[in-house]
DNA sequence: TTGAAAGCGATACCAT
DNA sequence: ATGGTATCGCTTTCAA
């Protein structure tokens, strides 16, 4: 912690007291300093390159300006950061900064982590994690302000408010695009059946079908995993069968098993997309943009969980950082609630249209 | 920020002072408070689950014990925060916390992250980069103690201390491992030849060639980039030449670049690695581990860059929090010179003998 | 052995 | 219009 200039000098100066400073510096000068005097102290002010020390203003008014973040592998792991990214400009934008501390998966940590974030008294705390899924909430989290990215509370709704990506939306979306390329013979490559994220898609599937007047095929349901080796071992398989009776399409749990699922299709010989076409979700960066056929793919819209999330829970903080304590009470009501997000298809070159046969 | 129990309330509570509490509560009431005072302020601050206001201990000992982290992309980025990980665990085990300021790779953010960083007072800065590279340090960096992770200070040794991974040993180690199992017909798949990382290697490879009393290839160096597509294509060329000529091993810039050398063979209707073998480079979570085949390929100490340059930093400050001052002069002399960190070879499944033929 | 008081830096009320 | 002063919560020196 350097040292900088303070108030004082900057009073010293131009030759007035502190408060004088302070109000001028703070807009409450007009009624109240004579005009040269502001002159004179803003003059002064910018020559010192005077700042108000962040920590004193945090003493003073009880509010540090600080959103704690807790994640369970988002920052350390190598998944994309997005959702960290989006609040954080968010809260940037505002004069806030955020703290993030990473559990790294250890459920142990959540509540030493809330309560590290608790001691350095956060303005107000926001969960999240790196795939969506149930949140036992830590304790500690109702003494603050506090919203869930990309994970749901426990205890169901009513309880602590959250955002999440509109997965149901997203299953059928990416199924619409498929069939709008024709194809009929499908295959689902899907996550475990009992991840939230997996059961929505499949709902999405259902209503996409639907609309389209098809018969929902229980049959091409591949519960697998999220990995490559999981989509190589599915697509091996269900490309094993003959030319007429395999799926000319294959709809992925994510951009890492629809890469599996090409090795799968090159391992037997098949091309992406001209035998059979392979769609991914999440949009992963560095794997969906640049393999070998690109992945077109069902796009999560992390950033934006992360900013509405934060914009949510700026929101809910009383206003105007002065009289926390007597002013007007935080607006609660803004932190319930689900709110949905969705994405957007991106179209690169592995769906295609159904081979001639 | 809630309201918690003050010092002041513990101070009632056992009928003693603010000033007993905080002598008795820091180590020093031993020859100064009635021990059975010190019992009843200790149970008082128990039952009020009191902890001092760090915001309050920012101010009075002008020391935030936050350490600040600008990142070019390792927070928002689809790769490995391992780095801020490692940092950020050696950080809490001693009382600290980081504060991470992505840029996202605008470089005109990364003075004002700088700036933010020390409005903010943290007590001792860390640049972070997500592949090693050189650093051209933002304005404001020298105005606290600061070291590089992962990159270099671009005006030369003498500047900026860093920790960064020993890739001449790293190219040299994974050479070894590959001419130890046999091969010889060779190719190298190094990502830009202006890349530092890749100059580095390229004399580690050279290494291990002349310790192995061999000349070293120059036409088997195919400078590509870091991505699937640009394994695919180099490799694509590669493998094109007969089985008599064509390389039995590739040395990969880093595993997605492998993972596209490997679509490749496929591609020829080659075996990995009964036909060619083919080893990574930052054993990336959830790629090499997941691949098909599991990828051979060293491993990044990411974790280890962080912890180090975290413990570096640390050891720069001023001893003990308390007079920070007037106390000793904080160590600088820690935070000079570059650290090399090696990782390890992982040997899974794609690195295999040379095929018979 | 204990408590009163100064000070870290900034703000806002209240006399002047 | 201006400046003195209490306050935020804590530490530490100095008197009593």
């Amino acid at each position: 912690m350097q040292r900088k200039a303070t108030a004082q000098d900057v009073a010293k100066l131009a030759g007035v007291s502190r408060s004088a400073v302070s109000l001028v510096l703070n807009g409450h000068g007009d009624g109240n300093i004579a005009s040269e005097s502001q002159v004179r102290i803003r003059q002064a002010a910018k020559d010192l390159n005077y700042k108000p020390n962040a920590v004193a203003l945090s003493l003073r008014n009880q509010q540090t300006r600080i959103i704690g973040i807790v994640s369970d592998r988002v920052i350390s792991g190598p998944v994309d950061g997005n959702i960290i990214a989006g609040a954080d400009a968010v809260a940037r934008a505002r004069g806030f900064v955020t703290l993030g501390l990473d559990t790294e998966q250890d459920e142990q940590r959540d509540a030493s982590a809330v309560e590290t974030l608790l001691d350095r008294h956060v303005d107000a705390l926001m969960y999240v994690t790196v795939g969506l899924r149930e949140l036992r909430v830590p304790a500690g989290m109702e003494k603050a302000p506090a919203i869930l990215a990309n994970c749901f509370d426990s205890r169901g709704p009513g309880h602590l408010g959250n955002v999440i990506p509109d997965e149901v939306w997203g299953g059928a979306e990416a199924l619409r695009h498929v069939l709008a390329a024709g194809h009929r013979r499908l295959g689902f490559l899907t996550g475990p059946l009992d991840h939230p994220a997996v059961q929505h898609r499949l709902e999405g599937y259902r209503q996409a079908m639907a609309e389209a007047g098809l018969p929902f095929p229980d049959g091409a349901v591949l519960p697998v995993g999220w990995d490559i080796a999981d989509g190589f071992a599915a697509a091996s398989t269900a490309l094993a069968a003959p030319a007429g009776e395999r799926p000319t399409a294959l709809l992925c749990a994510n951009d890492r098993c629809a890469v599996g699922a090409v090795l799968a299709a090159r391992g037997l010989g098949l091309q992406v997309p001209g035998d059979v076409s392979i769609v991914g979700y999440d949009d992963e960066e560095r794997v969906a943009d640049t393999m070998v056929p690109t992945l077109s793919t069902m796009a999560l819209p992390l950033r934006e969980i992360g900013a509405a999330a934060m914009t949510r829970i700026l929101a809910s903080l009383p206003r105007a950082a002065r009289k926390a304590t007597a002013g007007q009470q935080p607006d609660r009501t803004i932190l319930e609630g689900e709110e949905l997000i969705r994405g957007r298809f991106v179209d690169r070159a592995s769906l295609g249209p159904v081979p001639a046969s």
